[in-house]
Formats: structure tokens, C-alpha cells, sequence
RNA sequence: CGCGGAGUAGAGCAGCUUGGUAGCUCGUCGGGCUCAUAACCCGGAGGUCAUGUGGUUCAAAUCCCAUCUCCGCAA
């Protein structure tokens, strides 16, 4: 079986590993081009390239796969299947036909909710109790495919986006295998979608990041855990950027106003707009490298009545 | 040359403006109190103040110059 891989995040990189283990032939491997980043603005190669280069196999980095610049180098290839994973592109209809068992992509969720770009991120921002992956032959639309296999996880209570995201990579992974071996077999039983029960996760940008203290503390406790890694939630004290790290609920009983902060000897708790507390376990202050929360506060000497806002 | 913050004890900070004895909150070690403790009391160790055998000065953590590193914004 040939198989043309594409993806170029650090989601997609577990999965081309397991291709590469499973000893299966990967002629080509298609990721995004170099972005600059960083301060500097350093031409940096997607994670999936590196892992590409490493094994030998072929990388190509089209700006467009349209006009039948993606299905020219398909005719080269001469893949049976692609396998796409987050790859950040729409592949074009006479692309998805070409290969003989089309395209399969293996998705962060349990289709049909969380279609589209932050499937992860959204079901943690939104306190979801499952998540799960699903693989699914590819059609025209957006995360529309008949569904091949899905498997669950619980979400844990503290969970961050980012320790999801690294645990869904390997089911994701183990799914492909699955799949693929599914499919060698002729052994799939594809199931359409119910259209009415999809939902679309939208990316995340850094508009969200600031934290309305007057909300609830769960909702406040999975808008932290959600951003994190990446955009990472925010508030303000003196004047200035704090980013916030890690949380779980805290204290019960209530007392304090919408971001007033709360220290004792072993923790740093804020205030919600339901009474109750959260607290965060990191913290990084505008200018200052990230840190444990008690360490900041050893440094940073707070007024009475400081709110963050 | 995109804008800005920062490098001082194991951790986090103050001191720099107006040069002149190395300071705070913790941690750590020893002792005390206590049924007990992450609490409290007493005492100790630990720093060539990022680098430059740089400049100014009687004297530099502090003023000037250069370099390195870390971080926020923007992209």
C-alpha cells in the first residue's frame, strides 16, 4: 500500500511516525511551507517536515494544490491512499479522487460536533466531559466525510488543551493504523454524518484571551485550561499583562469580589463572579519569564484591594 | 536595524534617580516551643550584583560604552 501523507503540526507528526514504524510506504509527504517565527522572525519548518527529511521520504510544500498543481504531483507519487491530518489546506475535488481509496483524514473529535480548525481547544473551553478522534474518508466539504472508526477519552477535570492535544495525537495515531488495516481488508462500513448534529469549532485568536472575572469559576477555569498552550488566557495587574497557567477549581465558600485575588501560604487563588475561586498554578507577567504563581508573588508585593481586570 | 521590559544568594524581588557597610519575602541547615504542623520564636550558611582583567572616579550593583541571554507586543 503507497501512501501519500499530509499534515504539519505536532498533531500530525505521531501519525507519520506510526506509518513510518508500521513499515508502510510512504512515498510523499505534504506540509505547509517554512513560516517565519518567533521575534526574529526565523524561517522555521512545520514539525512534520523534519520528520520527512529524517526518514528519507520525498517533502513538498505547494502554496496551492489548485488548478491541478496538487494532482501532478500525485501522478508522480502514485499513492493508494493519502492520509491527511491537520494539514491546513482544502484539498480540491480532483485530488480527493485521484488516489484508489481516496483521501482519509483523522480528525480531533468525535464527528459530527467540533468540525473545523480547534476541535481540541474548543471542547475544553466549553468543559466537555469527552473528546475522541475519528478517522473518516474525505469529501468536498469541511470535516464532512462518512465516519470510518471514532474512539472516546475522558476529559480530565485540569486537563489543558495542550495535554489533550498530546494524548489525542497517539490515539490519533493508533486510529490511522487502525483504519488503514481496516481498509486493506476491505473490512470498513462507512456511516454518514447527521448534518444536524454537527457543530463547527472555530479557530482561536488572541481576542479571547482576556478573562472576565465576573463569569462563573468553572467558566473562567476552562477558558484558562482551554488556551493553554496557546493563546494563553490573560489578565491585567498594574497596568500590565499577566498570563495565566494551569488552574483548578478552589474554594467554596465565597467572600471576595470579581477578581479580587486571594494568597495564602501555598496557593493564588482569584475570585469569579459566582463567589467562588480559581486557582492557577503559573503565571508570567509582562516582560517576565513564566514561573510558578507563589514565586511571582514572593517578588511582586500587592496592594490591599488589587483586582485584576 | 520594528517597539518595549529584564539579568543582584537555590527561587522571586528591592536597591540604581541623588555613586560610599548586600537588603526583603521564601527555601535550606541548626536549635527552641508544641500532642502536632505547611504555624510561631532564635541562630547560621549561601552573592566576583549577566559578561568585558572596558571607560569615568579616591570609590561603581548604582553613571557611560560594547557584547551575550531571557521575556512581552507586533508579524
Amino acid at each position: 500500500m503507497k501512501i501519500v501523507f499530509m499534515g504539519t503540526p505536532d498533531f500530525a507528526v505521531n501519525p507519520l511516525n506510526a506509518l513510518i514504524e508500521n513499515g508502510y510506504e510512504v512515498t510523499g509527504v505534504f506540509t505547509q511551507p517554512d513560516k517565519p517565527v518567533g521575534r526574529k522572525a526565523i524561517l522555521t519548518p512545520p514539525p512534520v517536515k523534519a520528520v520527512a527529511e529524517n526518514a528519507g521520504i520525498p517533502v513538498f510544500q505547494p502554496n496551492s494544490l489548485k488548478d491541478g498543481a496538487g494532482v501532478k504531483i500525485l501522478e508522480e507519487l502514485n499513492p493508494d491512499i493519502v492520509v491527511v491530518v491537520a494539514y491546513g489546506k482544502i484539498l480540491p475535488s480532483d485530488f480527493l479522487h485521484y488516489p484508489k481509496y481516496g483521501c482519509i483524514n483523522i480528525h480531533g473529535s468525535i464527528l459530527p460536533e467540533y468540525r473545523g480548525a480547534a476541535p481540541i481547544q474548543r471542547c475544553v473551553l466549553n468543559g466537555e466531559k469527552y473528546a475522541g478522534v475519528t478517522s473518516m474518508q474525505m469529501d468536498e466539504g469541511l470535516d464532512t466525510g462518512d465516519m470510518l472508526f471514532v474512539e472516546k477519552t475522558e476529559i480530565g477535570e485540569n486537563e489543558t488543551s495542550g495535554e489533550l492535544f498530546d494524548r489525542l495525537a497517539v490515539m490519533g495515531a493508533d486510529l490511522l493504523i487502525k483504519t488503514l488495516k481496516a481498509i486493506e481488508n476491505g473490512d470498513v462500513h462507512p456511516k454518514k454524518q447527521d448534518d444536524s448534529k454537527s457543530t463547527y469549532a472555530a479557530m482561536l485568536d488572541k481576542s479571547m484571551c482576556n478573562i472576565d472575572w465576573s463569569n462563573p469559576a468553572a467558566v473562567v477555569h476552562n477558558t484558562i485550561r482551554g488556551l493553554d498552550p496557546w493563546p494563553v488566557a490573560q489578565t491585567t495587574l498594574g497596568g500590565k499583562k499577566l498570563k495565566l497557567f494551569g488552574s483548578r477549581l478552589g474554594c467554596e465558600e465565597g467572600g471576595g469580589k470579581p477578581g479580587e485575588i486571594k494568597l495564602t501560604k501555598n496557593s493564588f487563588s482569584v475570585f469569579c463572579g459566582d463567589g467562588k475561586c480559581v486557582t492557577v498554578n503559573e503565571v508570567q507577567y509582562e516582560g517576565k519569564k513564566r514561573m510558578k504563581a507563589l514565586d511571582f508573588f514572593r517578588g511582586y508585593h500587592l496592594e490591599d484591594g488589587t483586582l485584576l481586570q
